[in-house]
DNA sequence: GCAACCTTGTCAGGCGTCCTGACAAGGTGA
DNA sequence: TCACCTTGTCAGGACGCCTGACAAGGTTGC
């Protein structure tokens, strides 16, 4: 018996339903952030987080993934690196490039973010049926890999290597 | 064989991976709406079209279900009123107020957005399995009534009236 | 009846996020 | 070598939403 079976003009449409999701889920995550010593972490901070790892990625690469444009990225790069969890190495097959990689305070808080992540979600499969959550991030990580590949990070890293 | 089961570092957070979801579906409800006589609306609108129907509704009504302020919310019914969307009338029952209202041509875009939605997610139901959406819409009811049940029209009818 | 207080909506101003346009420095191919 | 592309940055602006302050109108207690 969902809402949306007894009243049509209650019917909320699936995008607005997945934020509300979305919204509650990353603000238990927040809470919990907040509280870190990787309290000043904000939310636009997360497209680097999400995508850099081992050696490092170029701003373009991160700003293709992403979905939003270079400037925008390097803004978020230098704030990054103003509070220690970044840094950019110069590329050594690219003079005009820069590799962004997280610094080992960057790779601690990127650790915990990801612990943090893993908690609320168990929070969630106690209290929705660890069944249901499981299905849905199955079904949500099928719709990624065909909506937008290269948000994905394996996909991503795949078609950046496609021979080694 | 998730890719999460394979690849720790692909992991990707759940509200990651709703907001993929949500903006893959939203962009083909946009793509869509901005085809139609009504694509001068914008995401932003979608606060007063989701809330308000009928005899209207209080600025500040909209603005504590969408979790806004009434600043912002105000700002979005000016914009409406001046597209011929939304229309500010006096209520009757409290002379500070006023009720926001669609326009007959407001019903129209609001009648043909729920179409769209319905649309989308129908087309999403073939592609990716009619009972694994339904299973998905099932679930977010219930996490939005649950999380945060202002945000649901129907509870919110409720909430407002609880005599009546 | 009236004073103290709350609510409603608006004006003004600001901040964060992200955008477009333009550019120098560096790579690439004929 | 020259034309062309890519990488990252600077400048400026749009948008969405915020906080603070306020007048006009309700509400409550005495």
């Amino acid at each position: 018996m969902t809402s949306s079976s007894k009243n049509p003009s209650a019917w909320i449409p699936l995008p607005g339903l997945l934020d509300i999701a979305s919204d509650a889920l990353f603000a238990e995550f927040r809470a919990e952030l907040e509280q870190s010593e990787f309290g000043d972490i904000r939310p636009t901070h997360g497209c680097v987080f999400r995508f850099v790892q081992g050696h490092g990625l170029r701003l373009t690469d991160i700003a293709e993934r992403a979905n939003m444009t270079k400037q925008s990225v390097g803004e978020i790069v230098d704030d990054l690196v103003d509070r220690g969890y970044a840094k950019r190495i110069p590329d050594p097959d690219d003079k005009r490039a820069k590799l962004i990689c997280l610094t080992e305070r960057g790779e601690s808080a990127q650790a915990h973010g990801r612990k943090l992540f893993a908690r609320v979600e168990k929070r969630w499969a106690e209290r929705y049926g660890a069944e249901r959550i499981a299905a849905l991030r199955e079904l949500l990580e099928e719709i990624a890999a065909r909506e937008v590949p290269f948000a994905v990070p394996e996909i991503a890293q795949a078609a950046l290597k496609p021979v080694a």
